[in-house]
DNA sequence: ATTTATTTTTAGGTTTGTCTAACTTTATTT
DNA sequence: AAATAAAGTTAGACAAACCTAAAAATAAAT
């Protein structure tokens, strides 16, 4: 079955929000797909008759696995070329999301096969989110956010949640992208800001807020 | 402006209908963009408003500029990918154009300037044809097709004009492909055909109407 | 110079994905 | 438990891009 841009688009935003809220409903969805409610409705009934999502109306909907398995597609799209344009064509990761946007819904399967090999099979994006394999599976990796990262241990930055304008700007100031290694020095109960080290760079305090969107490996 | 994958579909259809036939008409470019004749009249009267071309009703119809530079645009962002797709991804040259239809109207900027600079400004895909450079310049380059290249002067096969799969598979047959090179050593007035040589290969003769089809620099 | 044939346009309709406004259903208060 | 608020759905419209069938304009043929 051959699904369009649009439907694409939900899939992929319904699987995404069923990661982090248990339940979805139409308004978060129709927040996600930047559209109305009643769009959402329309489209909803849609994809139920395409069996890509489990419906009843006035109640919350899930992905069925035919739905979870297109939403996986669409991602592992994405995140390739991701990291095709921050490690091929020299673009930067915060810059990458809205072209990957178009990308993700060029229709071959040879491209993105060859696009893996071509790539090296990377299991993980510059924005440290994890590529599906070609049969949808995700490589974890047990991330800690610097809310709960063990105190006085060097750990590398390998994503960051909350990648919003506002944000990505105080990362800037701090100087923390992907990568960098730091280490958690003190934690204070009062108010859950923490104190972390940069090599080569004065200690800095991070709010709580800004801490846990910040996640490392170990 | 911004225009739909329709729109600049239709306008890199008439600037390829314009290279070849003088005037365009409805129906030609109905054909080109696999439409119905009133759909194209439809299609004509916005691009019309939208000063991409000229255009009176029952009149034939040609890009303004602004139209032709639209259609530059396309054509450069379709011959990169294909580019990129061969020369990169490792596809044949037989096996990139489908693809290459759908990225073509990926909309960014810094993509195509980049993927420019990756493939190191590349003039020519690999069927042969020009890539206009980011201004819409074009490189021409002489090239004669086998029924008035010079005789006993070995030649590069460069570019193939009718590329149906009929064609390719004829090609396939006697070894030839873009960069072969190859040498006319008698052409006979009769009916047209031309026998060649490529090195290795016995000689073979090929009937006028593929031999127009095929285009070598010297 | 008519008639005939071809090409192009109009008129009216369909599908996809969107919208606003009104109406239901579910959830929350008091 | 009734009243109010919030969330979700229907109804009716709209734009884009397409379609078929009929009408009008141009080109070709006698």
């Amino acid at each position: 079955m051959k699904f369009s841009v649009s439907e694409e688009n939900y899939i992929k935003s319904i699987f995404h929000l069923q990661a982090v809220h248990e339940a979805v409903s139409s308004t978060m969805l129709a927040q996600a797909v930047n559209t109305k409610a009643a769009s959402v409705t329309d489209m909803l009934k849609k994809l139920h008759t395409k069996k890509v999502i489990n419906y009843k109306p006035y109640k919350n909907f899930t992905l069925t696995e035919p739905g979870n398995k297109i939403a996986l597609e669409v991602i592992r799209k994405h995140r390739l070329w991701e990291y095709f344009l921050v490690n091929k064509l020299g673009f930067k990761w915060d810059e990458v999301h809205i072209i990957a946007e178009e990308l993700e819904h060029i229709n071959s399967a040879a491209l993105i096969q060859r696009l893996d090999e071509y790539l090296e099979h990377p299991c993980f994006d510059p924005h440290g989110d994890p590529i599906p394999d070609k049969h949808g599976k995700i490589k974890t990796l047990k991330q800690n956010s610097l809310t709960a990262l063990p105190l006085k241990i060097t750990a590398t930055v390998s994503s960051i949640k909350d990648q919003s304008r506002h944000m990505l700007e105080l990362l800037k100031h701090y100087n923390i992208s992907i990568g960098t290694k730091l280490r958690v020095n003190k934690r204070f109960d009062f108010d859950g800001s923490v104190e972390i080290k940069i090599e080569k760079l004065p200690v800095a305090i991070l709010s709580e807020q800004v801490a846990k969107n910040i996640f490392c490996i170990v």
